[in-house]
RNA sequence: GCGGGCGUGGCGAAAUCGGUAGACGCAGCAGACUUAAAAUCUGCUUCCCAUUUAGGGAGUGCCGGUUCGAUUCCGGCCGUCCGCACCA
């Protein structure tokens, strides 16, 4: 064994040993329980990041402990690799997508086998393949013929001056990302998946969810939205009738179906057909309608923004009352929730209220708190005023409680047909058609003659051309012949092929399903997916809590019932881990935008109290300002290359690093002090490996059979820490997930080797036990330098293949315990105490401690708790 | 505005079921080794009082409660971060 720790060889021997090993390659084997570790796949962006590296160690870490522990373990790695980065990079450099994106994959695979991770690459998949993404096809059209897929006009983005279509993250300000135009909305046929079909289940089979954090399933029932309501219909008048050219009924939805007798306006949207239709008559109208659908699509601002609104001079009647009812167009109706229109009832609602204020429409109170609070609402609104309480003024449903109310509305509302009690949702379909080149395409046909026709599925997949190189305006697939001409399916005349591509989200709402089934040929997913299924601990970052995941669970559900695979969740155990921050520095010149340095070239300052307020860069000498700790991005200058640390200390330093500084869920700081610590640690452990094998030579042949009786006080100390903290890692690490934790107990034990000063046959051979523990214990954490020591301690075998140990109770037992005294609470003793002595034994100690009687004396003892084996505590 | 989390030394954090607050590590200080530096090793390192020893007091954002005992449970407030945001 060499005396100095060199990573990089280290990890390179480690690394060939599993390649040739071939030592994560999984395969199903009914006989043994299976874990399904899966990691977030990466977006092939250039380079690994620190959230990577933290990612994947996390999963790593867990797979190789499974591993030990017995379980069939499959770690996959694959790519998301469809995007917009791709094309932004393809404007600017002037390569095809697909190079930039494979030449990315390359470079980022060899960076994830450089860290080790335990992965499966035979499984590897990239959505950008036309092998996997032939089967996103597929799954489309099955949907299609199943009505979960359906076609409807939807509204896009559109740059006037590029004449494309915008991401909604390249629309900045309202302007276009490239050209600084105003972004105008356009109406275009889309297809959406209905994923509102399966809201309820989604909404209901979170209470199933719980190995998932609270705040993430908190995250999905407030995005799916449910609320229960009533709704309800207001006829048209006279005049509305003969301006909409029909009979018809203004619809609303509401949850306060008791207050429907305080109405004293009703508002639509800009975008609902009454407001154009009135519009279309009154040019002030026309103007203040075009204004609030190009006003701000920041929902932020739309929140803050004043209710803003206009009469059309159109009139509704009530439902019970038959009185007119007078229709506003106002800024705070969304479109897009409910009926789009409100029925306005100022007394009871806080926007109706503010809205009925500024434009002076009539206050009625028509509910009242049981206890009589008040009867009618004063100038400002009042929490209270939106409350349930009992009915006034409402007709026959006078002095009915809310509740009752809400019930028996609804009921007489059905008998006229006008109104019923309904759930309505927040969630919507999901939009999945983009118009961009870089995506899996939406296999279908234009033909003149019959229409929008399926691909056959013995035509797919319908493959992406990869040599096109977008330049900014509109999508190049409208540009090339070869992909646009197609025959028709139906009847075979010439005929346009779609090309629109799918969302990137329906690409990762299932790759999970291909790994376990990677080179299935007639479907998907086959037989296989039944075995790994469902995936049993997922590990990705919170930002995917929404979208991502709930995408996931419902695309699992459609391929459930298209009977593709038997689960409904797709992920039982859900970890999200927290971001990896930085400190930010900064310039911001009196005009023009600001500029970011990279801590790494600047020298902080701090203040008196050591708090850090700026700093000096190392560049030009000239002071930075401090913006403090921020997520590592590219725009704020503060990212660390994981590459670089790489180079200088291994992997093993950066995965004990990412694993030490923080729990798994908690932000991370970055510090390369932090990082020199643990590759300080490393150090130490390789040395005292080293030393110990020196000092006792070859280390095989020591009996290792431990008599608790004839063994000295420090065998049996320095036995009872080895398999404590092995009890303890197998705890963090198994359950708690509190990685942190299990490696300062190593730290401990190594320390308590350290300070262990017996010699002799006995004193090596509780020193090899706890050097083989802590090497085990650490070994899912740092594999490459534990694969090289456990050798070093005379093991032929490798550590990856050892099973991991249990604690051996004898050591765990202790004969003496000291126990603390406390005097009313306060610590003021501590008795060395024969393990399980009882209460009087243990109190008579207590009361002979020389401090303890310094504080009892004199006085009585009122009380006294006894937790054996613990804690003494008398009151006096 | 609504929902959720968090608040502990100079810093990252620990205290797992209500029982020793600050484990482990970083930074810092002192010492050893060295011609010197680095590396390494040893010791100290929450604050205040006392310091010759022994010790004593306060302390987990703030105020209060429950308890023999609260970082932990409960109520209120303050700060901070995240998510959603005119959802009818």
């Amino acid at each position: 064994m060499q005396e100095r720790y060199e990573p990089a060889a280290v990890e390179k021997a480690a690394q060939d040993h599993w390649e040739q090993h071939r030592s994560f390659v999984a395969s199903e084997d009914a006989g043994r329980e299976k874990y399904y570790c899966l990691s977030m796949f990466p977006y092939p962006s250039g380079r690994l990041h620190m959230g990577h590296v933290r990612n994947y160690t996390i999963g790593d870490v867990l797979a190789r402990f499974m591993r030990m522990q017995g379980r069939n373990v499959l770690q996959p790695m694959g790519w998301d690799a469809f995007g917009l980065p791709a094309e932004n990079a393809a404007i600017a450099n002037g390569v095809p997508p697909a190079k930039w994106t494979r030449d990315n994959i390359d470079y980022m695979r060899r960076q994830l086998r450089s860290l080790g991770f335990a992965i499966d690459w035979q499984r590897e998949l990239a959505t950008c393949d036309a092998d996997y993404y032939h089967w996103n096809q597929w799954m489309f059209l099955r949907m299609l013929e199943s009505g979960v897929a359906y076609r409807k006009t939807g509204v896009v983005n559109w740059d006037p001056v590029d004449k494309t279509v915008l991401a909604n993250e390249q629309v900045i300000d309202g302007r276009g990302w490239r050209t600084g135009a105003p972004v105008e909305k356009r109406e275009i046929p889309m297809y959406y998946l209905g994923i509102t079909r399966y809201a309820q289940e989604l909404l209901s089979a979170l209470d199933g969810l719980q190995e998932w954090p609270e705040r993430v399933r908190i995250m999905q029932a407030n995005w799916i939205g449910r609320s229960e309501g009533v709704e309800l219909s207001f006829p048209y008048d006279g005049d509305t009738r003969s301006l909409i050219g029909t009979d018809g009924q203004l619809k609303v939805f509401t949850t306060r179906a008791d207050t429907l007798f305080g109405v004293t306006f009703v508002a639509v949207s800009a975008e609902h057909p009454l407001a154009t239709a009135a519009a279309a008559r009154d040019p002030k109208l026309r103007a203040f309608v075009d204004e609030c659908r190009h006003g701000s699509t920041m929902e932020a601002d739309i929140a803050l923004a004043p209710k803003r609104g206009m009469p059309t001079g159109l009139h509704v009647k009530h439902p019970f009352t038959g009185q007119p009812v007078e229709v506003w167009v106002a800024n705070y109706v969304l479109m897009a929730y409910g009926e789009g229109a409100v029925m306005g009832v100022p007394a009871h609602d806080e926007r109706d209220f503010e809205f009925a204020h500024k434009h002076g429409i009539a206050i009625p109170t028509v509910v009242v708190p049981g206890s009589g609070a008040y009867d009618a609402v004063g100038e400002t609104w009042q929490a209270e005023y939106g409350e349930y309480g009992k009915l006034i003024n409402s007709g026959e449903f006078s002095g009915l409680g809310s509740a009752a109310a809400i019930d028996a509305i609804a009921a007489a509302l059905e008998l006229r047909d006008l109104g019923r009690k309904r759930v309505q949702w927040r969630l919507r379909d999901w939009g999945i058609s983009r118009q961009r080149y870089w995506g899996c395409p939406i296999p279908l046909i234009h033909c003149d003659k019959c229409g929008v026709v399926p691909v056959p599925d013995d035509q797919l997949p319908v493959v992406l051309p990869e040599n096109l190189v977008p330049d900014g305006s509109g999508n190049p697939l409208q540009r090339c012949a070869e992909f646009l001409h197609a025959s028709c399916p139906k009847c075979g005349s010439d005929a346009r092929r779609e090309t629109d591509t799918m969302d990137t989200f329906v690409d990762s709402s299932w790759y999970f399903l291909r790994y376990a089934s990677a080179d299935a040929k007639g479907g998907p997913v086959d037989a296989r997916a039944d075995y790994w299924l469902p995936v049993d601990q997922y590990i990705g970052g919170i930002e995917h809590a929404i979208l991502h995941l709930l995408y996931s669970r419902f695309w699992t559900r459609v391929m459930r019932d298209l009977s593709l695979v038997k689960i409904s969740e797709p992920f039982s155990r859900l970890l999200t881990q927290g971001m990896v921050l930085n400190h930010i520095y900064y310039r911001a010149p009196a005009s023009g935008r600001r500029e970011y340095f990279n801590p790494e070239q600047v020298q902080p300052t701090f203040d008196a109290s050591n708090q850090r307020v700026g700093g000096v860069s190392l560049v030009d000498n000239q002071p930075v300002e401090y913006g403090g700790l921020g997520t590592m991005s590219k725009s704020k200058g503060n990212g660390v290359d994981p590459q670089t640390l790489l180079d200088k200390y291994g992997a093993d330093t950066l995965r004990m690093f990412t694993m030490f500084t923080a729990p798994p869920e908690q932000t991370l700081e970055w510090s390369e002090e932090a990082v020199s610590g643990q590759f300080r640690f490393l150090r130490r452990l390789w040395k005292a490996i080293h030393d110990h094998v020196q000092a006792g030579g070859p280390v095989a042949g020591i009996a290792r059979t431990f008599d608790r009786a004839a063994s000295s006080d420090g065998v049996r100390a320095l036995r009872h820490k080895t398999h404590q903290t092995l009890s303890k890692v197998t705890v963090d690490i198994g359950k708690r997930r509190t990685f942190n934790t299990a490696i300062s107990a190593v730290m401990e034990l190594l320390n308590a080797v350290a300070a262990y000063s017996e010699q002799g046959d006995a004193a090596h051979a509780v020193r090899q036990e706890a050097l083989e523990i802590a090497v085990l214990a650490l070994s899912p954490i740092v594999p490459h330098i534990t694969h090289e020591l456990w050798h070093a301690l005379g093991h032929a075998g490798a550590v990856i293949d050892e099973h991991w140990p249990e604690p051996d109770p004898d050591a765990l037992t202790q004969s003496v315990v000291e126990l603390i005294v406390q005097v009313n609470g306060k610590l003021r003793g501590r008795v060395q105490l024969a393990a399980g002595a009882d209460r009087d034994t243990a109190l008579a100690a207590a009361m002979a401690d020389p401090t303890v009687v310094r504080f009892v004396e004199g006085k009585p003892v009122r009380k006294a708790i006894h937790v054996p084996d613990k804690l003494v505590n008398l009151v006096v």
